[in-house]
DNA sequence: ATTCTTGTACCATTATTCGTTAACTTTACG
DNA sequence: CGTAAAGTTAACGAATAATGGTACAAGAAT
């Protein structure tokens, strides 16, 4: 094996800032909040399914359809805070709020 | 003062009951949910006005422009979870998290 | 009162969510 | 297996958030 290149990416971080620029840029900051906020529908699949509800019955609950519901889950929406209220307040029955430290 | 109506409408639920339905319809529920969720801005002017800082410079900092801050902390945007975490967590340096119980 | 800073209001454009239907895929189970 | 339920995906229009810019208004400081 020999070493091609003097550098190469190595760590996460290394990655991003390659391919998103380095950190406090505004093209790296608008992605790290992206991936945040796209994982929050792992959270959601995570407590529909101990509160044992189908997709489908989730989406009744909240006035929506279970395609919907299942984008959200994917992670493929950056949903607006009234969409995170509808369904985790009121389709799971659950009480959000936030923490802020 | 005569009595017009046999009943009017009196407390604010009874308004919203009058206006948006009843708990739980569609409609009553995708209400609250965008009441709360525009309702965040006064947090975010609390938060960054304990930090300090001007909306300019929370701008500068999650990659916008003042004008949008004033936007949010108006209460006049449902805004998206990245631009929660933008501002709260890369802005003002809070750490979000929600807390569902 | 005048200037400087901070914040708000608008406008135009772009990008994305939301709501929905339908078709498809995977999983569960008799 | 085969079939039904559960979940995923694509596609569409409509609504609206995001963005950048500018002009205006309100407050603070001198």
């Amino acid at each position: 094996m020999e070493n091609l290149d003097k550098k190469h990416v190595t760590t996460f971080e290394e990655h991003l800032e390659k391919r998103y620029g380095a950190p406090g840029t505004d093209q790296r900051i608008a992605f790290e909040a992206k991936a945040k906020a796209f994982a929050i529908g792992e959270l959601i699949k995570e407590e529909r399914r101990l509160s044992n509800m189908t997709q489908e019955e989730l989406a009744l609950k909240t006035g929506t359809k279970k395609s919907f519901i299942s984008r959200i889950e994917n992670g493929k929406s950056d949903i607006q805070l009234s969409t995170l209220y509808r369904i985790l307040e009121i389709g799971l029955g659950k009480k959000v709020s936030f923490t802020i430290e």
